[in-house]
RNA sequence: GCGCUCGUAGCUCAAUGGAUAGAGCAUUUGACUACGGAUCAAAAGGUUAGGGGUUCGAGUCCCUUCGAGCGCGCCA
């Protein structure tokens, strides 16, 4: 184990449990960074209440034991019960050589892999992918990545909408548009709006259209073979635009994880067949309903989760619950992860609930709605263009790599325009991606190109320039990274013993994300290890050193920084180029 | 009306129930013939919206008031 926090607590717990006479597995030291020593052990105060003894005492027994002796070259109990570590220098040096050796950094893999299912992004067929579905594409490819790396069996699906009434006046307006022109019009699904807001005109002031497009609904809903034909070309488009989005921005989603309403069509009636004979369907106002508990409507009524209307369709409830079944059924996940806004947090939440009380969803299966805030302009409003439409995605990622290539050009001209090119994209991306991912998801976040394209203060280029400056390092020092990461690094100067609590406490980072699936944390671990670093560059003379192995043990120091900061960003979703 | 989420420095944000609430930006003061200044060192900046409560200990948990955003039966 790399992370000393986690390895003392074992021992700890120990300690406790023989002092006390309680039982380990029952006992949790409480072991906690700290800014007045390496770390603190507050497990006292809690375990001292519990058996009604004073907590000073009951820690000074601990320390007596002497059981951190060999790890500590400081112990002492202060304040109220707490306990104050100072690490021996060997100690730490010995956890960083675990973590340079393991591909891992230190980061321990899951102790129970799981199949999970990971839901995220959903942009629409045929309408513009736009701000809206930045956060929940950012967010789901680092979960997706964080899980990945995790151990578990990750499954990525892209629940797109692709069904549903809509599509009756979109094929109806493509065949208006193949009858006008004679020939198969072309769908720009990089601009979609023409044409869906075309269509919905069309169906809002012509009756004789509105007419068409229901029948076109009942026909793609029943498979009719050329409604289905022309439904696949229109969802073909935009799937195509989706993916190529997905390669710009470097996220993991590819075609093949396009699981879309549509894929659920078949499965709906089974649903109500199942909810029946679970005896949960009732009947309220000629719509098929279940009533979860909990849930009420204005009137203050049990409200119902809908899952076939009045007129006999089924809507995105019915969807939902199909969506359960199959990823619990079919594809065996125990954890289904829904990267979905906030504003779905009741819908959500009665399917779910539903899923419970049919016995789908059941231990060890549970889902989870990772939901998230809205981003906002700069008028503390929902972030708009000036004319107040909705910001494209694709806009929005133009500009911030134009902008970053931009500053890369500005400081880097001696590039080639290919190179300045990379690199701009990498900052750019990294900028927006991290602006989203670095504040508390559940939070709404303002939208500031100069913040998050700034090389100060919590910016994915400031992280990036950290990386860069590693890779400098080393260019310079002619060594070779692997041969690097072998030599004993000497914890000395407070800079080196700084840097390296931030490095070993990667796992914790990590971990600590991975459980709350937010992101946010491990960027604050990040900003916090980039900054660490900094002060030991300014500090601490690498290559200018004039002792051997004082400059062998930085170089492995800077190797792992390294290593830790481009993984880190990784998980992320964002790169680290080698210089910027 | 009910429900969910939020309210922390001038601004943008952190803080698994632990000691003195931390960063960054902006402001002020220092460090440049630089292992990459896209940097670093430091100062100043707070009644954690208000009020109760639980706890050895509350920004965090509970209740309440105020404020903001979003939901609340046949769109998805």
């Amino acid at each position: 184990m790399a992370d000393p926090l986690h390895t003392i607590a074992a021992t700890l717990r120990q300690a406790f449990a023989g002092v006390t006479g309680l039982p380990a597995d029952t006992i949790d030291p409480v072991v906690r960074p700290s800014d007045r020593a390496d770390a603190q052990v507050n497990g006292a105060l809690a375990l001292a209440k519990q058996l009604g003894r004073n907590p000073r005492e009951l820690a000074a027994e601990v320390v007596a034991t002497g059981a951190l002796d060999g790890v500590c070259s400081a112990v002492e109990v202060a304040g109220p019960g707490f306990v104050n570590l100072t690490f021996r220098p060997e100690f730490l040096a010995a956890q960083l050589a675990a973590a340079a050796a393991d591909a891992r950094l230190g980061v321990r893999p899951a102790t129970h892999p799981e199949r999970v299912v990971v839901d995220y992004s959903a942009p629409n067929v045929a309408k513009e992918m736009h701000v809206g579905h930045l956060r929940s594409t950012v967010i789901g490819d680092s979960i997706v990545r964080l899980l990945a790396f995790m151990g578990h069996t990750v499954i990525r699906e892209n629940h797109i909408g692709d069904w549903g009434t809509p599509f009756g006046m979109l094929i109806e307006h493509y065949l208006d548009l193949q009858a006008e022109s004679g020939a198969a019009p072309a769908l720009d699904m990089a601009n979609p709006n023409p044409f869906y807001q075309a269509a919905r005109a069309k169906f809002d002031a012509d009756d004789d259209f509105k007419a068409r497009a229901r029948d076109r609904v009942v026909k793609l809903q029943s498979f009719d073979p050329e409604t289905i034909d022309l439904w696949q070309r229109l969802v073909a488009a935009s799937s195509d635009y989706f993916s190529r989005v997905y390669r710009e921005m470097g996220v993991l989603l590819t075609s093949d994880d396009v699981m879309g309403e549509s894929a659920y069509h078949e499965a709906m009636p089974a649903v109500l067949d199942r909810l029946s004979k679970a005896g949960l369907m009732e009947v309220s106002d000629g719509a098929d309903v279940v009533f979860p508990p909990g849930f009420t409507n204005r009137e203050g009524q049990p409200l119902p989760l809908i899952v076939q209307k009045a007129g006999g369709g089924f809507n995105y409830a019915t969807s939902d619950l199909a969506c359960v079944i199959d990823r619990i059924e079919r594809l065996h996940a125990t954890l289904l992860v829904y990267v979905v806004g906030a504003p779905q947090a009741q819908h959500l939440a009665m399917v779910f609930k539903v899923a419970e009380m049919a016995g789908w969803l059941a231990p060890p299966a549970r889902a989870v709605h990772v939901q998230f805030g809205s981003v906002l302009g700069p008028d503390r409003k929902m972030f708009k263009t000036r004319s107040g439409e909705s910001v494209r995605l694709q806009d929005l990622l133009t500009e911030g790599v134009e902008r970053a290539t931009a500053a890369v050009q500005e400081k880097n001209p001696e590039l080639t325009a290919e190179e300045q090119a990379a690199i701009g994209h990498a900052v750019g991306m990294g900028a927006i991606k991290y602006a989203d991912l670095s504040s508390d998801r559940v939070k709404d976040y303002i939208f500031d190109w100069d913040r998050m394209l700034a090389f100060d203060g919590n910016t994915a280029p400031y992280l990036q320039y950290a990386h860069a400056r590693i890779c400098s390092i080393f260019r310079r020092a002619g060594t070779d990274r692997a041969d690097a990461r072998q030599a004993p690094i000497a914890v000395a100067e407070p800079q080196e013993r700084a840097l390296a609590l931030a490095l070993l406490g990667f796992d914790a980072a990590v971990q600590d994300t991975v459980d709350k699936f937010s992101p946010h944390r491990l960027c604050t671990y990040l900003f916090d290890l980039a900054q660490a670093f900094t002060s030991f560059y300014e500090a601490c003379p690498v290559l200018k050193d004039g002792h051997e192995a004082t400059r062998a043990g930085r170089l492995a120091l800077c190797d792992l920084t390294a290593r830790t900061l481009a993984t880190g960003l990784g998980l992320l979703g964002i790169d680290a180029p080698e210089r910027m």
